[in-house]
DNA sequence: AAGTGTATCTTACTGAATAAGATTCTTATA
DNA sequence: TATAAGAATCTTATTCAGTAAGATACACTT
């Protein structure tokens, strides 16, 4: 059964976590623009950073775009020379889609004044504060993986 | 100075908020296809739902689009019964948008599924490490508010 | 009272994403 | 092995969400 703290505490939590998925997004638009690249381009090179290659059809399962919407967002990014398609060794009616690796650090390179200010925000938050922060975030991404 | 495990916590929870972040955009696009409602519409109920009745130039901050834009999602949800415009008593050139409260509910109710499961997750957590996570979101949420 | 600035809306247009179908390869079954 | 069914990607024509530029109405400053 449930503490009455705990009572108060869900609510502001879900609220909590609501208004940062809010500002997330409005984030990732901004550093797309700083880039100039397409919102959509950017949240493709930050997945192919995370999960390293992977096949067009994932991109389309973790970004939610129809398989021809994606072929187009690989041409853009393709040809602006930020990824590349190589042959998958596994099946070869698929694909293979990685992050050419020097274009990958001017991409990361845009979120480093981000992650500074990320982490001067830590300060204030202890090593085991950290650890249970942690555990809550590989909780909710084996709940709500990338990809289900 | 930073202790040795800190410098291996920082980069792992810097990981697992990325995945968060991507998978959430993917989450709302699941939610706003059940409403049958564009992702923008969605983006836009659930900032009326955080912040109560708010300019149209308030959700053009929030959400990224252009004055004009903001016009045309509110038209929609205006039309589909979703939100009523009223003029704003603090300047009649502005307008107080909000949402019709019986269809706030049809909302969020669709996020109830979600929020048992997420809830469900949190059983794992103690009320203490929930503070430490409502803490660490109500400082990002400072650090990157809203509308900033 | 005039001029400058701000909030919202209108209109014509752009282009990102889709849907449907084609191509190429894989897997299952006879 | 041969055939059929299924899957991964790409192509093409099309749609419609969002933009840019400008109009309107009101607010502030001097």
């Amino acid at each position: 059964m449930s503490s009455a703290k705990r009572k108060q505490l869900l609510p502001a939590l879900n609220r909590a976590v609501r208004l940062f998925i809010a500002g997330s997004g409005l984030y990732s638009q901004r550093v797309a623009e700083k880039l100039s690249l397409h919102p959509t381009d950017m949240q493709f090179l930050n997945l192919l950073d995370l999960l390293g290659p992977v096949t067009p059809g994932m991109l389309a399962q973790c970004s939610g775009l129809s398989s021809g919407g994606v072929t187009v967002v690989l041409d853009r990014l393709e040809k602006a020379g930020y990824v590349r398609r190589s042959s998958n060794p596994d099946d070869r009616r698929s694909v293979l889609v990685g992050l050419v690796a020097a274009r990958q650090k001017r991409v990361t390179a845009n979120y480093e004044s981000i992650q500074s200010q990320f982490e001067s925000m830590l300060v204030g938050f202890s090593d085991e504060e950290l650890e249970t922060i942690l555990k809550f975030f590989a909780s909710a991404n084996t709940t709500r993986p990338p990809n289900s």
